[in-house]
DNA sequence: ACAGTTACCAAACAAGTGTTCGGAGACTTA
DNA sequence: TAAGTCTCCGAACACTTGTTTGGTAACTGT
């Protein structure tokens, strides 16, 4: 843990340049997980739980402000994975399980990560338009809406209304109660995704 | 403006010591509306924009978290405040109207006031538990839906669980949709919630 | 062996932070 | 008038922050 103690720390080879990048992004989700939240997302706070020196820091990143970025990219592309990883855990066939595997997945993962997730909702206009790695995570459940009124499952809305409300929706509950129990109010988490999945379905 | 020029500042008289806390918690209010987002809301900073010394806030607030958990509560009351006007103007016997009225409310409110919106939300455990700011909001919602019921207009969940749904789903789509276009948008978050509401009534 | 490139870091800089302390001015009471 | 109280402020303390500069060690090609 400390600089002065521990292993003298293998030094990057060279040409390996773009190793430490990802390890400085592990290293700042760690601390986004600590009970700082997104306030001991410094700098040197990163620079320290990586392990590495506060300058090293700018040879990846010009700025704070693109670490910040650069780290809700790294924080969506991990829900990405996760819905996708639950999605193909359901059979092919239950389009509508899938739908439900995925928000059931975002909704653990906003649970077990409110800081990243505060992160991620905090990205200023330009991340969350119609383009970048929010649209990328609705066209996830777009696509799953899709498959489900193709297998002949009504919806009461279009399937791209449909994923924006079950999201938003699914998430909004997160974030407004997220209680002091982390894991024991997943159940009520997902009733509540249930209940909403049915008013979407006709 | 500065603290330099400008009128010699009317300074509070004797016995007029809570008035300072109000001017307080209003330039506070008023700074985060500006871009810096939350992260201007200093200690200094607040002392700036109402031009006192910064010492003098910690007369009415003990520590710099006091003074965010006491413009919580003051941005709750804004919300709850404006929620219960936009009731009030519709007319009693519209039960659904007052309900879809109130939720407009809160969505221009987030809209408008973004910064104070992902305030109100940073609260940590103590404050969005059952009771608290939070849940005097929810509770008007379940009032207007419980009125809906009275009147026959049959809900598809129960009242306590459309309020949440509605809340939960309105302000999603506020915070994570939070586009460059402020009031532009308003249209299209409007016609949101009422597509919401559509589900909500059988 | 030599220069060249890559990858990293120690140290410092200027700026801003929360907070405390000893007053100073305005008012009330006597 | 003099003491007492309330309300506010100037100045300082001890820190932390983002960022830059000038290196040094490891490795490459020649």
């Amino acid at each position: 843990m400390s600089k002065k103690a521990g292993a003298p720390r293998t030094r990057n080879r060279w040409g390996e340049g773009e190793r430490l990048r990802g390890e400085i992004l592990a290293a700042a989700s760690r601390l986004l997980s600590g009970l700082d939240g997104e306030d001991g997302l410094t700098i040197r706070g990163v620079a320290r739980a990586a392990d590495i020196a506060p300058a090293s820091i700018y040879q990846h990143f010009t700025d704070r402000a693109a670490l910040v970025a650069g780290l809700t990219d790294y924080e969506f592309a991990r829900l990405h994975t996760a819905m996708m990883a639950a999605r193909d855990r359901v059979d092919t066939g239950d389009a509508a399980g899938r739908v439900r595997a995925m928000l059931h997945a975002s909704c653990r993962f906003a649970m077990d990560n409110p800081g990243h997730y505060r992160l991620m909702t905090a990205g200023g206009p330009p991340r969350t338009g119609q383009t970048g790695p929010l649209a990328e995570v609705i066209d996830l459940l777009v696509d799953g809406f899709a498959h489900c009124e193709a297998d002949g499952i009504a919806l009461r809305v279009s399937a791209r209304r449909a994923a924006v409300i079950a999201f938003v929706g699914a998430h909004g509950r997160v974030v407004l109660f997220q209680n002091s129990a982390k894991h024991a109010d997943m159940d009520s988490v997902t009733s509540f995704v249930d209940e909403f999945l049915s008013l979407v379905f006709a």
